[in-house]
DNA sequence: ATGTCAATAAATATCGATTTTTTATAGGAG
DNA sequence: CTCCTATAAAAAATCGATATTTATTGACAT
Protein backbone atom coordinates (compact mmCIF):
# COMPACT_ATOMS: atom_id res chain seq x y z
CA UNK A 1 0.00 0.00 0.00
CA UNK A 2 0.66 3.82 0.10
CA UNK A 3 2.54 3.65 -3.48
CA UNK A 4 3.87 6.45 -4.61
CA UNK A 5 5.48 4.99 -7.30
CA UNK A 6 6.37 7.35 -9.61
CA UNK A 7 6.15 5.07 -12.45
CA UNK A 8 2.95 3.40 -11.87
CA UNK A 9 0.86 3.71 -14.95
CA UNK A 10 4.10 4.54 -17.17
CA UNK A 11 1.74 7.08 -19.17
CA UNK A 12 4.68 9.66 -18.75
CA UNK A 13 8.32 9.80 -18.65
CA UNK A 14 10.25 8.83 -14.93
CA UNK A 15 11.03 12.90 -14.51
CA UNK A 16 7.30 13.88 -15.03
CA UNK A 17 6.29 11.13 -12.74
CA UNK A 18 8.99 12.16 -10.19
CA UNK A 19 8.17 16.41 -10.62
CA UNK A 20 4.50 15.64 -9.69
CA UNK A 21 4.92 13.57 -6.65
CA UNK A 22 7.87 15.82 -5.25
CA UNK A 23 5.55 18.52 -6.32
CA UNK A 24 2.29 16.95 -3.81
CA UNK A 25 5.01 16.01 -1.26
CA UNK A 26 6.02 19.47 -1.42
CA UNK A 27 2.12 21.47 -1.49
CA UNK A 28 1.01 18.95 0.79
CA UNK A 29 3.96 19.36 3.61
CA UNK A 30 4.93 15.85 3.02
CA UNK A 31 8.42 17.48 2.17
CA UNK A 32 8.54 20.31 4.92
CA UNK A 33 9.55 23.84 3.84
CA UNK A 34 13.44 23.87 4.19
CA UNK A 35 14.11 20.45 4.56
CA UNK A 36 17.22 19.36 2.57
CA UNK A 37 16.57 17.16 -0.27
CA UNK A 38 18.56 14.53 -0.87
CA UNK A 39 18.63 13.06 -4.89
CA UNK A 40 19.92 9.33 -2.97
CA UNK A 41 16.22 9.59 -0.76
CA UNK A 42 14.24 10.59 -3.02
CA UNK A 43 15.53 8.42 -5.41
CA UNK A 44 14.83 5.51 -2.80
CA UNK A 45 11.30 7.43 -1.95
CA UNK A 46 10.02 7.37 -5.99
CA UNK A 47 11.80 3.87 -6.83
CA UNK A 48 13.54 5.61 -10.04
CA UNK A 49 16.73 7.02 -11.01
CA UNK A 50 19.05 9.89 -9.79
CA UNK A 51 18.44 11.80 -12.88
CA UNK A 52 15.01 12.04 -12.85
CA UNK A 53 14.86 13.11 -9.58
CA UNK A 54 17.63 15.67 -10.66
CA UNK A 55 15.40 17.03 -13.41
CA UNK A 56 12.41 16.75 -11.96
CA UNK A 57 13.70 18.89 -8.88
CA UNK A 58 15.34 21.40 -10.83
CA UNK A 59 11.95 21.67 -13.06
CA UNK A 60 10.46 22.28 -9.63
CA UNK A 61 12.66 25.37 -9.11
CA UNK A 62 10.44 26.57 -11.75
CA UNK A 63 7.46 26.86 -9.67
CA UNK A 64 9.16 28.33 -6.39
CA UNK A 65 8.53 25.41 -4.37
CA UNK A 66 12.26 23.98 -4.98
CA UNK A 67 15.82 26.12 -4.48
CA UNK A 68 19.04 25.02 -5.72
CA UNK A 69 22.55 26.09 -5.06
CA UNK A 70 25.06 24.74 -6.57
CA UNK A 71 27.07 22.31 -5.42
CA UNK A 72 25.07 21.84 -2.75
CA UNK A 73 22.06 20.12 -4.13
CA UNK A 74 18.26 20.96 -3.50
CA UNK A 75 15.91 22.19 -0.69
CA UNK A 76 12.00 22.00 -0.26
CA UNK A 77 11.34 26.26 -0.37
CA UNK A 78 11.08 27.84 3.23
CA UNK A 79 8.12 29.16 4.23
CA UNK A 80 7.49 31.88 6.30
CA UNK A 81 4.68 34.63 7.10
CA UNK A 82 6.70 37.29 5.24
CA UNK A 83 6.72 34.76 2.37
CA UNK A 84 3.19 34.43 2.60
CA UNK A 85 1.97 37.58 2.91
CA UNK A 86 4.23 38.11 -0.50
CA UNK A 87 2.37 35.62 -2.42
CA UNK A 88 -0.72 37.34 -1.00
CA UNK A 89 0.35 41.00 -1.64
CA UNK A 90 1.13 39.15 -5.50
CA UNK A 91 -1.43 37.70 -5.81
CA UNK A 92 -4.06 40.57 -5.56
CA UNK A 93 -2.12 42.43 -8.08
CA UNK A 94 -1.51 40.17 -10.95
CA UNK A 95 -5.37 38.59 -10.36
CA UNK A 96 -6.67 42.06 -10.44
CA UNK A 97 -5.06 42.57 -13.70
CA UNK A 98 -6.11 39.42 -15.28
CA UNK A 99 -9.08 39.94 -13.99
CA UNK A 100 -10.24 42.48 -15.41
CA UNK A 101 -8.08 42.07 -18.82
CA UNK A 102 -10.38 38.60 -18.89
CA UNK A 103 -13.55 40.63 -18.30
CA UNK A 104 -12.23 42.94 -21.04
CA UNK A 105 -12.27 40.59 -23.38
CA UNK A 106 -15.08 38.43 -22.24
CA UNK A 107 -17.16 35.91 -24.43
CA UNK A 108 -20.23 34.10 -24.08
CA UNK A 109 -17.92 30.85 -24.24
CA UNK A 110 -16.07 32.23 -21.26
CA UNK A 111 -19.05 33.32 -19.25
CA UNK A 112 -20.34 29.86 -19.38
CA UNK A 113 -17.52 28.00 -18.06
CA UNK A 114 -16.95 30.15 -15.33
CA UNK A 115 -21.19 29.00 -14.56
CA UNK A 116 -19.84 25.47 -15.60
CA UNK A 117 -16.85 25.11 -13.47
CA UNK A 118 -18.39 27.23 -10.37
CA UNK A 119 -21.43 24.70 -10.24
CA UNK A 120 -18.97 21.66 -10.50
CA UNK A 121 -17.36 23.16 -7.19
CA UNK A 122 -20.47 22.95 -5.34
CA UNK A 123 -21.50 19.82 -6.53
CA UNK A 124 -17.73 18.77 -4.81
CA UNK A 125 -18.25 20.47 -1.52
CA UNK A 126 -18.51 18.29 1.29
CA UNK A 127 -16.74 15.65 -0.66
CA UNK A 128 -12.54 14.39 -0.40
CA UNK A 129 -10.77 17.23 0.31
CA UNK A 130 -8.69 16.76 -3.00
CA UNK A 131 -11.65 17.02 -5.32
CA UNK A 132 -12.81 19.92 -3.76
CA UNK A 133 -9.73 21.66 -3.59
CA UNK A 134 -9.18 20.72 -7.36
CA UNK A 135 -12.98 22.58 -8.46
CA UNK A 136 -12.23 24.72 -6.29
CA UNK A 137 -9.20 26.04 -8.56
CA UNK A 138 -10.47 25.21 -11.63
CA UNK A 139 -13.22 27.86 -10.57
CA UNK A 140 -10.69 30.54 -9.47
CA UNK A 141 -8.24 29.68 -12.61
CA UNK A 142 -11.47 30.30 -15.23
CA UNK A 143 -11.83 33.57 -13.78
CA UNK A 144 -8.20 34.27 -15.32
CA UNK A 145 -8.11 32.43 -18.46
CA UNK A 146 -9.90 34.96 -20.20
CA UNK A 147 -6.88 37.78 -20.22
CA UNK A 148 -5.60 36.93 -23.50
CA UNK A 149 -1.93 37.04 -21.52
CA UNK A 150 -0.48 33.74 -20.85
CA UNK A 151 2.19 34.52 -18.44
CA UNK A 152 0.45 36.09 -16.29
CA UNK A 153 -1.89 33.08 -16.16
CA UNK A 154 0.83 31.38 -15.34
CA UNK A 155 2.32 33.01 -12.52
CA UNK A 156 -1.33 33.45 -11.24
CA UNK A 157 -1.68 29.25 -11.45
CA UNK A 158 1.55 29.23 -9.64
CA UNK A 159 0.64 31.84 -6.95
CA UNK A 160 -2.37 30.35 -6.21
CA UNK A 161 -0.24 26.63 -5.80
CA UNK A 162 1.94 28.62 -3.54
CA UNK A 163 -0.83 30.09 -1.34
CA UNK A 164 -2.24 26.29 -1.25
CA UNK A 165 0.57 25.35 0.73
CA UNK A 166 0.56 27.70 3.39
CA UNK A 167 -3.41 26.25 3.80
CA UNK A 168 -1.40 22.80 4.22
CA UNK A 169 1.41 24.33 6.70
CA UNK A 170 -1.75 26.27 8.70
CA UNK A 171 -4.41 23.12 8.85
CA UNK A 172 -3.74 21.81 11.96
CA UNK A 173 -4.88 24.93 14.16
CA UNK A 174 -8.50 24.60 13.18
CA UNK A 175 -9.93 28.14 14.19
CA UNK A 176 -13.19 28.97 13.31
CA UNK A 177 -13.93 30.69 10.57
CA UNK A 178 -17.02 32.75 10.55
CA UNK A 179 -17.50 33.07 7.04
CA UNK A 180 -20.10 32.54 4.17
CA UNK A 181 -17.57 30.99 1.79
CA UNK A 182 -20.05 30.02 -1.20
CA UNK A 183 -21.54 33.58 -0.37
CA UNK A 184 -18.27 34.98 -1.26
CA UNK A 185 -18.01 32.83 -4.35
CA UNK A 186 -21.49 33.33 -5.42
CA UNK A 187 -20.77 37.26 -5.32
CA UNK A 188 -17.80 36.84 -7.88
CA UNK A 189 -19.57 34.71 -10.13
CA UNK A 190 -22.35 37.05 -10.61
CA UNK A 191 -20.17 40.33 -10.22
CA UNK A 192 -18.02 38.37 -13.04
CA UNK A 193 -21.17 37.65 -15.41
CA UNK A 194 -22.19 40.98 -14.93
CA UNK A 195 -19.22 41.97 -16.44
CA UNK A 196 -18.73 44.58 -13.35
CA UNK A 197 -14.81 44.55 -12.99
CA UNK A 198 -14.31 46.57 -10.37
CA UNK A 199 -17.23 45.01 -8.22
CA UNK A 200 -15.59 41.21 -9.21
CA UNK A 201 -12.78 42.92 -7.98
CA UNK A 202 -13.07 43.84 -4.84
CA UNK A 203 -14.97 40.58 -4.02
CA UNK A 204 -12.67 38.66 -5.07
CA UNK A 205 -9.71 40.50 -3.39
CA UNK A 206 -11.56 40.48 -0.16
CA UNK A 207 -12.15 36.63 -0.49
CA UNK A 208 -8.53 36.51 -0.59
CA UNK A 209 -7.38 39.38 2.05
CA UNK A 210 -10.08 37.83 4.32
CA UNK A 211 -8.25 34.01 4.05
CA UNK A 212 -5.03 35.37 4.26
CA UNK A 213 -5.58 37.20 7.89
CA UNK A 214 -7.03 33.46 8.79
CA UNK A 215 -3.97 32.13 7.57
CA UNK A 216 -2.15 34.77 9.33
CA UNK A 217 -3.33 33.81 12.70
CA UNK A 218 -3.08 30.72 12.05
CA UNK A 219 0.11 31.17 11.63
CA UNK A 220 0.69 32.84 14.66
CA UNK A 221 -0.20 29.76 16.92
CA UNK B 1 40.12 32.00 -30.05
CA UNK B 2 35.95 31.91 -29.54
CA UNK B 3 36.26 30.22 -26.10
CA UNK B 4 32.78 29.04 -25.34
CA UNK B 5 34.18 26.41 -22.89
CA UNK B 6 31.51 26.15 -20.22
CA UNK B 7 34.25 25.48 -17.91
CA UNK B 8 37.24 27.94 -18.34
CA UNK B 9 38.05 28.98 -14.96
CA UNK B 10 36.53 25.93 -13.26
CA UNK B 11 35.50 28.32 -10.85
CA UNK B 12 32.14 26.82 -10.97
CA UNK B 13 29.73 23.32 -11.62
CA UNK B 14 29.45 22.49 -15.36
CA UNK B 15 25.98 22.63 -15.22
CA UNK B 16 26.15 26.43 -13.93
CA UNK B 17 28.72 26.78 -16.44
CA UNK B 18 26.16 25.77 -19.12
CA UNK B 19 23.88 28.02 -17.66
CA UNK B 20 25.76 30.50 -18.32
CA UNK B 21 26.49 29.93 -21.60
CA UNK B 22 23.03 29.24 -22.70
CA UNK B 23 21.29 31.80 -21.22
CA UNK B 24 23.60 33.88 -22.85
CA UNK B 25 23.41 32.39 -26.27
CA UNK B 26 19.34 32.59 -25.93
CA UNK B 27 19.31 36.39 -24.65
CA UNK B 28 21.55 37.33 -27.62
CA UNK B 29 19.87 35.91 -30.36
CA UNK B 30 22.42 33.07 -31.11
CA UNK B 31 20.52 30.41 -30.30
CA UNK B 32 17.14 31.90 -32.31
CA UNK B 33 13.66 32.00 -30.81
CA UNK B 34 12.20 28.61 -31.15
CA UNK B 35 14.96 26.98 -31.96
CA UNK B 36 15.02 23.06 -31.24
CA UNK B 37 17.86 22.37 -28.35
CA UNK B 38 19.11 19.36 -29.33
CA UNK B 39 21.16 17.78 -26.23
CA UNK B 40 23.98 16.34 -28.21
CA UNK B 41 24.54 19.38 -30.36
CA UNK B 42 25.12 21.68 -27.42
CA UNK B 43 26.96 19.18 -25.77
CA UNK B 44 29.41 19.54 -29.09
CA UNK B 45 29.42 23.30 -28.85
CA UNK B 46 29.81 23.89 -24.60
CA UNK B 47 32.17 20.41 -24.64
CA UNK B 48 30.53 19.57 -21.28
CA UNK B 49 28.18 15.77 -20.70
CA UNK B 50 24.51 15.32 -21.82
CA UNK B 51 23.34 15.68 -17.74
CA UNK B 52 24.99 19.41 -17.43
CA UNK B 53 23.61 20.53 -21.09
CA UNK B 54 19.91 18.87 -19.52
CA UNK B 55 19.84 20.36 -16.20
CA UNK B 56 20.75 24.27 -17.41
CA UNK B 57 18.27 24.09 -20.08
CA UNK B 58 15.66 22.86 -17.10
CA UNK B 59 17.21 25.60 -15.35
CA UNK B 60 16.49 27.98 -17.71
CA UNK B 61 12.88 26.97 -18.54
CA UNK B 62 12.33 29.22 -14.79
CA UNK B 63 13.82 32.10 -16.28
CA UNK B 64 11.08 31.07 -19.71
CA UNK B 65 14.07 30.79 -21.83
CA UNK B 66 13.53 27.77 -22.62
CA UNK B 67 10.25 25.28 -23.03
CA UNK B 68 10.35 22.06 -22.22
CA UNK B 69 7.98 19.01 -23.64
CA UNK B 70 7.82 16.01 -22.47
CA UNK B 71 10.00 13.49 -23.98
CA UNK B 72 10.68 15.45 -27.14
CA UNK B 73 12.69 17.94 -25.73
CA UNK B 74 13.61 21.66 -25.18
CA UNK B 75 13.17 24.56 -27.65
CA UNK B 76 14.03 28.03 -27.06
CA UNK B 77 11.17 29.88 -26.12
CA UNK B 78 9.21 31.44 -28.95
CA UNK B 79 9.03 35.29 -29.52
CA UNK B 80 6.08 37.37 -31.38
CA UNK B 81 5.12 40.66 -30.82
CA UNK B 82 2.62 39.37 -28.72
CA UNK B 83 4.99 37.60 -26.49
CA UNK B 84 6.61 41.06 -26.48
CA UNK B 85 3.83 42.80 -25.64
CA UNK B 86 2.62 40.54 -22.70
CA UNK B 87 6.05 41.32 -21.39
CA UNK B 88 5.83 44.98 -21.27
CA UNK B 89 2.52 45.09 -20.01
CA UNK B 90 3.93 42.98 -16.73
CA UNK B 91 6.70 44.92 -16.61
CA UNK B 92 4.65 48.12 -16.20
CA UNK B 93 2.83 46.67 -13.68
CA UNK B 94 5.49 44.83 -11.29
CA UNK B 95 7.53 47.71 -11.31
CA UNK B 96 5.13 50.02 -10.38
CA UNK B 97 4.54 47.93 -7.60
CA UNK B 98 7.98 47.41 -6.55
CA UNK B 99 9.02 51.03 -6.99
CA UNK B 100 6.40 52.18 -5.14
CA UNK B 101 6.89 49.62 -2.34
CA UNK B 102 11.11 50.55 -2.52
CA UNK B 103 10.12 54.45 -1.51
CA UNK B 104 7.94 53.42 0.91
CA UNK B 105 10.53 51.93 2.29
CA UNK B 106 13.42 54.03 1.57
CA UNK B 107 17.06 54.16 3.70
CA UNK B 108 19.38 56.59 2.46
CA UNK B 109 21.78 53.71 1.98
CA UNK B 110 19.04 53.02 -1.15
CA UNK B 111 19.00 56.31 -2.22
CA UNK B 112 22.76 56.12 -1.96
CA UNK B 113 23.22 53.45 -4.37
CA UNK B 114 20.80 54.49 -6.73
CA UNK B 115 22.75 57.99 -7.19
CA UNK B 116 25.98 55.60 -7.05
CA UNK B 117 24.81 52.95 -9.73
CA UNK B 118 23.39 55.72 -11.81
CA UNK B 119 26.81 57.44 -12.11
CA UNK B 120 28.53 54.47 -12.91
CA UNK B 121 25.73 53.68 -15.95
CA UNK B 122 26.74 57.07 -17.37
CA UNK B 123 30.31 56.68 -17.08
CA UNK B 124 30.03 53.31 -18.87
CA UNK B 125 28.10 55.55 -21.66
CA UNK B 126 29.86 54.69 -24.96
CA UNK B 127 31.61 51.92 -23.80
CA UNK B 128 31.93 48.02 -25.31
CA UNK B 129 27.42 47.09 -24.85
CA UNK B 130 27.63 44.53 -22.91
CA UNK B 131 29.32 46.80 -19.79
CA UNK B 132 26.98 49.40 -20.96
CA UNK B 133 24.23 46.83 -20.52
CA UNK B 134 25.40 45.51 -17.30
CA UNK B 135 25.42 49.10 -15.96
CA UNK B 136 21.86 50.18 -17.07
CA UNK B 137 20.60 46.96 -15.52
CA UNK B 138 22.27 47.34 -12.31
CA UNK B 139 21.00 51.10 -12.40
CA UNK B 140 17.06 50.37 -12.86
CA UNK B 141 17.14 47.10 -10.77
CA UNK B 142 18.25 49.38 -7.96
CA UNK B 143 15.02 50.91 -7.97
CA UNK B 144 13.28 48.07 -6.98
CA UNK B 145 15.72 46.59 -4.69
CA UNK B 146 14.39 48.47 -1.84
CA UNK B 147 10.52 46.74 -1.71
CA UNK B 148 11.35 44.12 0.27
CA UNK B 149 10.05 41.67 -1.64
CA UNK B 150 11.99 39.14 -2.91
CA UNK B 151 10.09 37.23 -5.23
CA UNK B 152 8.76 40.66 -7.19
CA UNK B 153 12.21 41.72 -7.54
CA UNK B 154 13.16 38.59 -9.04
CA UNK B 155 10.25 38.59 -11.58
CA UNK B 156 11.15 42.18 -12.51
CA UNK B 157 14.86 40.74 -12.68
CA UNK B 158 13.59 37.41 -15.36
CA UNK B 159 11.49 40.24 -17.38
CA UNK B 160 14.11 42.61 -17.78
CA UNK B 161 16.03 40.00 -19.16
CA UNK B 162 13.22 38.94 -21.64
CA UNK B 163 12.86 42.04 -22.56
CA UNK B 164 16.93 42.62 -23.36
CA UNK B 165 16.21 39.66 -25.59
CA UNK B 166 13.77 41.48 -28.21
CA UNK B 167 16.62 44.34 -27.71
CA UNK B 168 18.71 42.12 -29.38
CA UNK B 169 16.09 40.37 -31.89
CA UNK B 170 15.14 43.84 -33.41
CA UNK B 171 18.72 45.39 -33.31
CA UNK B 172 19.26 44.91 -36.78
CA UNK B 173 17.09 47.30 -38.25
CA UNK B 174 18.54 50.84 -36.33
CA UNK B 175 15.52 53.60 -36.86
CA UNK B 176 16.51 56.74 -35.59
CA UNK B 177 15.39 57.37 -32.06
CA UNK B 178 14.15 60.62 -31.13
CA UNK B 179 15.04 60.64 -27.73
CA UNK B 180 17.56 61.52 -25.24
CA UNK B 181 17.56 59.04 -22.80
CA UNK B 182 20.09 60.30 -20.16
CA UNK B 183 17.49 62.67 -19.64
CA UNK B 184 14.88 60.15 -18.41
CA UNK B 185 17.09 58.39 -16.75
CA UNK B 186 17.85 61.97 -14.26
CA UNK B 187 14.10 62.53 -14.56
CA UNK B 188 13.65 58.78 -12.60
CA UNK B 189 16.12 59.14 -10.40
CA UNK B 190 15.37 62.62 -9.44
CA UNK B 191 11.66 61.24 -8.85
CA UNK B 192 13.09 58.95 -6.49
CA UNK B 193 15.53 60.42 -4.58
CA UNK B 194 12.86 62.97 -4.18
CA UNK B 195 10.66 60.28 -2.71
CA UNK B 196 7.60 61.20 -4.90
CA UNK B 197 6.53 57.60 -6.16
CA UNK B 198 4.07 59.39 -8.60
CA UNK B 199 6.14 61.01 -10.54
CA UNK B 200 8.90 58.15 -10.77
CA UNK B 201 6.25 55.29 -11.48
CA UNK B 202 5.75 57.66 -14.52
CA UNK B 203 8.56 58.29 -15.45
CA UNK B 204 9.49 55.05 -15.23
CA UNK B 205 6.84 53.62 -17.11
CA UNK B 206 6.92 56.03 -20.35
CA UNK B 207 10.52 55.61 -20.59
CA UNK B 208 9.47 51.64 -21.05
CA UNK B 209 6.62 52.66 -23.30
CA UNK B 210 9.15 54.65 -25.37
CA UNK B 211 11.67 51.72 -25.70
CA UNK B 212 8.42 49.43 -26.37
CA UNK B 213 6.97 51.20 -29.06
CA UNK B 214 10.49 51.62 -31.09
CA UNK B 215 10.52 47.85 -30.20
CA UNK B 216 7.47 47.40 -31.41
CA UNK B 217 7.90 48.99 -34.98
CA UNK B 218 11.67 47.60 -35.17
CA UNK B 219 9.58 43.97 -35.65
CA UNK B 220 7.33 45.21 -38.17
CA UNK B 221 9.69 45.77 -40.64
C1' DA C 1 -1.60 11.81 -55.87
C1' DT C 2 -2.67 10.54 -51.02
C1' DG C 3 -2.67 8.12 -46.88
C1' DT C 4 -1.19 4.18 -44.06
C1' DC C 5 2.14 1.29 -42.07
C1' DA C 6 6.40 -0.93 -41.13
C1' DA C 7 11.34 -0.38 -40.84
C1' DT C 8 14.99 2.60 -39.78
C1' DA C 9 17.26 6.54 -37.99
C1' DA C 10 17.60 10.09 -34.63
C1' DA C 11 16.94 12.01 -30.39
C1' DT C 12 15.41 11.82 -25.68
C1' DA C 13 15.40 9.72 -21.27
C1' DT C 14 17.37 6.77 -17.99
C1' DC C 15 20.69 3.93 -15.55
C1' DG C 16 24.85 2.57 -12.89
C1' DA C 17 29.38 3.74 -11.94
C1' DT C 18 32.95 7.28 -11.12
C1' DT C 19 34.73 11.73 -9.91
C1' DT C 20 34.56 15.96 -7.40
C1' DT C 21 32.95 18.75 -3.78
C1' DT C 22 31.07 19.56 0.57
C1' DT C 23 30.26 18.40 5.25
C1' DA C 24 31.30 16.11 9.49
C1' DT C 25 34.83 14.39 12.63
C1' DA C 26 38.78 13.97 15.32
C1' DG C 27 43.40 15.23 16.60
C1' DG C 28 46.46 18.48 18.01
C1' DA C 29 48.52 23.59 18.75
C1' DG C 30 48.10 27.90 20.89
C1' DC D 1 38.76 25.69 25.99
C1' DT D 2 38.77 27.45 21.31
C1' DC D 3 40.59 27.51 16.89
C1' DC D 4 42.68 25.42 13.09
C1' DT D 5 43.93 21.45 10.12
C1' DA D 6 43.97 16.76 8.30
C1' DT D 7 41.12 12.98 7.44
C1' DA D 8 37.01 10.31 6.64
C1' DA D 9 32.31 10.06 5.31
C1' DA D 10 28.50 11.74 2.73
C1' DA D 11 26.43 13.90 -0.91
C1' DA D 12 26.40 16.21 -5.33
C1' DA D 13 27.86 16.36 -9.98
C1' DT D 14 29.26 14.17 -13.98
C1' DC D 15 30.26 10.63 -17.35
C1' DG D 16 29.56 6.92 -20.77
C1' DA D 17 26.59 3.44 -22.13
C1' DT D 18 21.91 1.65 -22.84
C1' DA D 19 16.98 1.65 -23.22
C1' DT D 20 12.79 4.14 -24.91
C1' DT D 21 10.46 7.16 -27.50
C1' DT D 22 9.69 10.01 -31.34
C1' DA D 23 10.54 11.38 -36.09
C1' DT D 24 11.61 10.02 -40.84
C1' DT D 25 11.57 7.38 -44.87
C1' DG D 26 9.88 4.65 -48.54
C1' DA D 27 7.05 0.85 -50.18
C1' DC D 28 2.47 -0.28 -51.03
C1' DA D 29 -2.54 0.01 -51.43
C1' DT D 30 -6.35 3.00 -52.24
Amino acid sequence: MNMIDANSGKETSATHGAYLALRDMILTGRLPAGQKLKIEELRGLLNTGASPVREALSLLTSDMLVERIDQRGFRAAPASKANFEEILALRCSLEDMALRQSIANATPDWEERLVLTHHRMKKATGQETTVFEEAHKTFHMAFLANSGSPMLERLCDQLYDLNIRYRYLAAGSSRYQNRDISAEHEEILDAMVQRDADRASTSLLSHYRLTGEYLSRAMDI
